[in-house]
DNA sequence: AATGGTGACAACCGCTCGACT
DNA sequence: TAGTCGAGCGGTTGTCACCAT
């Protein structure tokens, strides 16, 4: 016996929205409200729809101040930030980007992102590309060469404004700044950084690296004092001591690769980044530098583990 | 011009969680 | 305390437009 439907689906009408359905919808809650019961507000203003439909309709599409499409630069850095912290937890993410929807951003990353990562081209950024190449060339020929070949590449102006493909740009180019990655000294993006962090930290830590073993971690808020601490402020760490892994600050590989397997589901998509896919030769020295983005620091798999570690815990307030 | 492949996006489905009784 | 119900969420599917061949 499986649980009742919410609605009877025989009377409830599928597929793509009317102008009209949408205008009946948009203007009886912009009038009245949703009152708290999307089940029966269908009922109410006379459409034949299932409860559900007209609050994912609202939410994704009627609401005001709705974006859609045109993702920037900067957004897709707090995107793959928080996806990379937090799995994927759309709704979390997507209240970090005004206007955006979770349904949106995570149509964008089936679709764009995860492409754009993982170095696989969509057509359209093709023809962007393509566009690019030709643009500079044009340039180089008008005489502009120099100033097509500096200004972003030394990151002194900021962002690209032009769309580039990820993995391209880690082997041949400069790497982006990351919010939250440290370059020369200072961290990039603490402004956007700083309310990702107050949100990770309200999630208890979460993300790949709550589940490591920090024993006895005390965030500095509350003054190196466990005392003061609320209750979910406590980092979990059972779960691997049980396994016979003993906590450290500096982890060795085996421990990282143990506790990303924690996350196995939230992190599905990105599993290469955690030597833990299909493709076993894939390992963390191998990971897009936009994820861990100091290559230097990498020399070996081990070193790149313990770098992203430490500037995730960074991240967190855990150092 | 026709056709098959691919990408983008809207919408649906089923599960989980929390509020309420 | 257990059961029920609705809201919310994430995964998946369907559909349409565009592009390459």
């Amino acid at each position: 016996m499986g649980r009742a439907p919410c609605c009877d689906k025989a009377s409830v009408k599928k597929g793509p929205w009317s102008p009209e359905e949408d205008t009946k919808l948009k203007s009886y809650i912009e009038q009245n409200g949703t009152g708290g019961n999307w089940i029966a507000l269908p009922q109410k203003i006379g459409l034949k729809r299932c409860g559900k439909s007209c609050r994912l309709r609202w939410l994704n599409y009627l609401r005001p101040n709705i974006k859609h499409g045109g993702f920037s630069e900067e957004e897709d850095r707090i995107i793959l930030s928080l996806y990379i912290s937090i799995g994927s937890r759309w709704s979390i993410i997507a209240a970090q980007l005004p206007g955006r929807t979770d349904n949106d951003i995570k149509n964008y990353w089936n679709t764009r992102l995860k492409k754009k990562l993982f170095g696989k081209q969509s057509r359209k950024d093709q023809r962007q590309q393509q566009q690019q190449q030709f643009t500079r060339q044009a340039m180089a020929s008008d005489g502009m060469k120099q100033e097509a070949a500096t200004g972003d590449a030394n990151g002194s102006s900021g962002m690209p404004a032009v769309t580039y493909n990820w993995h391209q740009q880690a082997i041949a180019g400069p790497v982006p700044p990351v919010p939250g990655m440290i370059m020369e000294g200072h961290r990039i993006g603490d402004e956007v950084d700083e309310s990702i962090r107050k949100l990770l930290y309200k999630l208890g830590g979460a993300g790949p690296f709550a589940t490591l073993p920090v024993p006895q971690y005390v965030p500095p808020m509350y003054g190196g004092s466990p005392s003061l601490m609320p209750p979910s402020c406590t980092v979990d760490t059972s779960s691997l001591n049980e396994g016979g892994v003993q906590g450290s600050s500096a982890l060795p590989a085996l421990e990282l690769d143990q506790s990303f397997h924690f996350n196995q589901v939230k992190l599905d998509g990105l599993d290469c980044f955690f030597g833990m896919g299909t493709d076993q030769s894939m390992r963390w020295s191998e990971v897009n530098p936009l994820v861990c983005p100091n290559n230097t620091v990498a020399s070996s798999s081990q070193g790149m583990q313990q770098y992203c570690l430490v500037d995730e815990q960074a991240n967190l307030g855990m150092k």
